[in-house]
DNA sequence: AGTGATCCAAGAGCGGTGCTCTCTGTTGTT
DNA sequence: AACAACAGAGAGCACCGCTCTTGGATCACT
């Protein structure tokens, strides 16, 4: 009893150890570079003994993945907590600005959630609620400004919120009752360019165009802000 | 002189062969899996042949970036052409939806170019200029608005432009005169966001999220265009 | 026209990759 | 104490990028 849960923790702790190094790995080569063979040998070990715990390179690259969601999420909600309730636009910055941190601080983890697909991946369902965190936090923000009566959901309405999963507008918060909930295309509109500010910045598209790249960065932020109704 | 003329003609022939193939198994592979080894399998030639002509696999891929980006440009300049030429919001809408047109048709090739840089890749200069080509094709949309004075630059200015590169905003006609552009940030802003959503619709983040992509996207470019402020 | 320089393609080979299979020793269970 | 599950090692397969050497073909120049 207590020796097969000595096994399993032993088997646990080197799964997790594993996993450290070849996040170290990922963070100093990138996600193409990542080799089995390398993160064996740093561990000493054969590379063939690697697969009793990951039975392939892409599951490896599945618990990072998952790992590295969970750490942006983890530093976007702990900065949105520590901003003042009902300063909706202060809750909004803490969230975008500690995810732009986030990114900036590992741009190699950045790019193996949000820079292109490894071809012949599929990420499995286990990525799918981390990787919706950060969304889920801009979307309370406005969600508890609606609830508040600070932020008018009608306003500024156009055609294509039916263009979004209904379902998942509901779950968000931003249903209004309306058939036609107004706010969840631009939320969503708020979210991807977030993302896509922070990807272009990374991947160097912006480097002779922008100087200041903090300083444009806060800029848009206000901007997606006042888009998404904020006061 | 002829001969030699020959000579060059069938080495530059043959050059632009490997390309081709290369382009291939980048659109059905992806990036990752390019091998030059396989180029050269397909060629009938030995792999070692192949590095008379490309120096290395990097080399290989830079040529395809130039390609992709001179492909993307010409798609969004040719759409943009077709439109009337007062008609700001259309020229508008017809580099965004030609954007998306080529990158939904040639997905690996757009994820080679805005998707994560390759790991001790530095693109070279030469890449520069193909890669600025949609950017350029919708500041002119804006520049050519300013002139008419269907535009008014200094509506809606935040301090943000400043963090832009003053040389380029010269470039690109949205300068005037004044010591601080106010259209500039938006424009980039502009131009990042729609990056933004085509990475994001191809990169699979909108799956559970978007239904309609296609009119998603036209509504958010029709809000592109008034932050950029198309009358 | 002959000849030396140049170019091209091929082949072998190096060190690396992901992954599989087989074998051995250990460890936990009964 | 016997057995089954498991962990690790090693060899091996097929592939990769890239280099070096070797043997022909082709070119340019005297």
């Amino acid at each position: 009893m207590t020796a097969a849960g000595t096994r399993a923790r032993v088997r646990a702790e080197l799964t997790r150890e594993i996993a450290e190094v070849a996040r170290r790995h990922l963070a100093s080569d990138g996600a193409a570079a990542l080799s089995l063979r390398a993160v064996a040998r740093e561990l000493g070990m054969a590379s063939s003994a690697v697969y009793r715990y990951f039975p392939s390179r892409d599951d490896l690259l599945t618990r990072l993945i998952v790992e590295a969601y969970d750490a942006l999420g983890t530093a976007a909600e702990k900065a949105e907590a520590a901003a003042p309730r009902t300063d909706l636009r202060a809750r909004w910055r803490a969230v975008c600005s500690a995810t732009r941190a986030w990114a900036v601080a590992h741009p190699h983890e950045y790019a193996l959630v949000y820079g292109s697909p490894v071809p012949g991946y599929a990420a499995p369902e286990s990525t799918i609620g981390p990787a919706a965190r950060v969304g889920e936090a801009l979307s309370r923000v406005i969600a508890d400004g609606i609830e508040a009566g600070a932020v008018d959901p009608a306003a500024d309405a156009t055609g294509a919120d039916s263009a979004v999963d209904p379902g998942l507008v509901e779950r968000l918060g931003l249903s209004t009752g309306e058939p036609n909930p107004s706010l969840a295309a631009r939320a969503i509109l708020a979210w991807t360019t977030l993302f896509g500010l922070i990807s272009f910045e990374l991947f160097g598209h912006t480097n002779n165009v922008v100087i200041d790249h903090e300083r444009y960065f806060d800029d848009a932020v206000d901007r997606l802000g006042t888009v998404v109704g904020l006061p």
